[in-house]
DNA sequence: AAACCGGGGTC
DNA sequence: GACCCAGGTTT
């Protein structure tokens, strides 16, 4: 690497760090198993959305053995709403290796943490520079977009392969004194500054060590090709409530999407009827009303739902639970959208 | 390497 | 709508 900034760069970014970072909960400790939480919370999620959660988490858990021995449906209430859910059931199993390998004391080097489930390249570098001061690389999509415009990387980011790039940009250029910081101002900067589409050059403390911004189209960079195709399913929802005020739920299959969440029983269109559905399942339908139609829009699926209410008899088999029990699941927003629409 | 895995904020 | 976010795991 032929930066020629490395020491003014580091000096000016820590600098930046200390004075201007943002009063944070995760930033009040350098507890690991804290820290540990706050990333995984944080990966492909905006710090304001979780502050809340981390807070309400503590207050929950505030110990890795505590975590430990949690039931995994009250870990995942407290998971609910944030998404991506299997990273709650990561950490769990993660701290419980921690307890059971390590003694209840996170690992300090890259070998070992590394190992722990949920515990990827960047969450690895997180906890071991941020609570353990170590000069380890932290490379998230902040940072690509930091380096790629303060080092002028032409590279596609979104191939697996470059990240390999700035993760030994970061080895050359982290301050090996000041190692939490650094990697913490990297993604401050990127956060606060360094924006994607209109970077505050004006208000940036590296701008003069800013390869782009000599150039003149920071935003032109990262260089990030495209994908994705949208999935569409259209779902009839199905609440059914029987004399006693018993709700009939499901529990999701233990992996794939939503994993292991709780819902009203959904029927996928050009499957089965709901007069099919109703056969197999309830009997002595009375009132029927549809109660309410909206879209719920996933990274690459988009779910048409509409949810129907009615009142029948409770059959055999099937989950019938009463609204405080079902209060007490954990269920994907769609599913609270559709809760919350019948409490009257 | 590509697909899968949530939800919300922003432009 | 498309993009992005303090990514990791599975295929």
């Amino acid at each position: 690497m032929n930066y020629p900034y490395v020491i003014e760069f580091r000096q000016a970014l820590v600098a930046w760090f200390e004075s201007e970072k943002r009063d944070l909960p995760w930033r009040h400790t350098t507890d690991p198993y804290k820290i540990w939480v706050s990333e995984v919370m944080l990966q492909q999620t905006r710090v304001d959305t979780v502050i809340p959660y981390y807070n309400r988490f503590m207050e929950s858990f505030p110990t890795l053995e505590v975590l430990a021995d949690a039931p995994q449906e009250y870990l995942l209430k407290h998971w609910e709403g944030l998404g991506y859910y299997s990273r709650a059931r990561n950490l769990q199993a993660g701290v419980r290796e921690v307890i059971e390998t390590y003694g209840g004391v996170v690992p300090n080097n890259r070998h070992d943490i590394s190992k722990l489930k949920g515990v990827g390249p960047y969450t690895a570098g997180a906890i071991l520079s941020i609570a353990y001061n170590q000069p380890e690389h932290a490379v998230d999509g902040n940072v690509m977009r930091v380096l790629s415009r303060v080092l002028h990387i032409h590279e596609d980011i979104a191939l697996p392969k470059t990240k390999k790039i700035f993760e030994e940009a970061v080895e050359q250029l982290i301050d090996p004194q000041h190692a939490s910081s650094f990697n913490q101002g990297l993604m401050e900067l990127g956060a606060l500054i360094c924006t994607p589409t209109s970077p505050k050059c004006l208000l940036c403390p590296v701008r003069d060590y800013c390869i782009a911004f000599h150039e003149g189209e920071p935003e032109k960079l990262p260089v990030k090709s495209k994908k994705v195709k949208m999935k569409h399913i259209t779902y009839d929802v199905l609440v059914c409530e029987d004399a006693d005020g018993r709700l009939l739920v499901e529990q999701r299959p233990e992996t794939g999407l939503l994993a292991n969440l709780w819902q009203f029983p959904m029927i996928e269109q050009g499957t089965e009827t709901i007069e099919q559905w109703l056969q197999a399942y309830v009997t002595d339908v009375q009132t029927q009303q549809e109660l309410l139609t909206f879209k719920h829009v996933f990274s690459h699926l988009t779910w048409q739902i509409t949810a129907h209410y009615m009142r029948c008899q409770t059959p055999m088999e099937g989950e019938w639970l009463t609204r405080e029990q079902i209060a007490n699941l954990p269920m994907p927003v769609p599913m609270l959208k559709i809760f919350q629409a019948i409490q009257k």
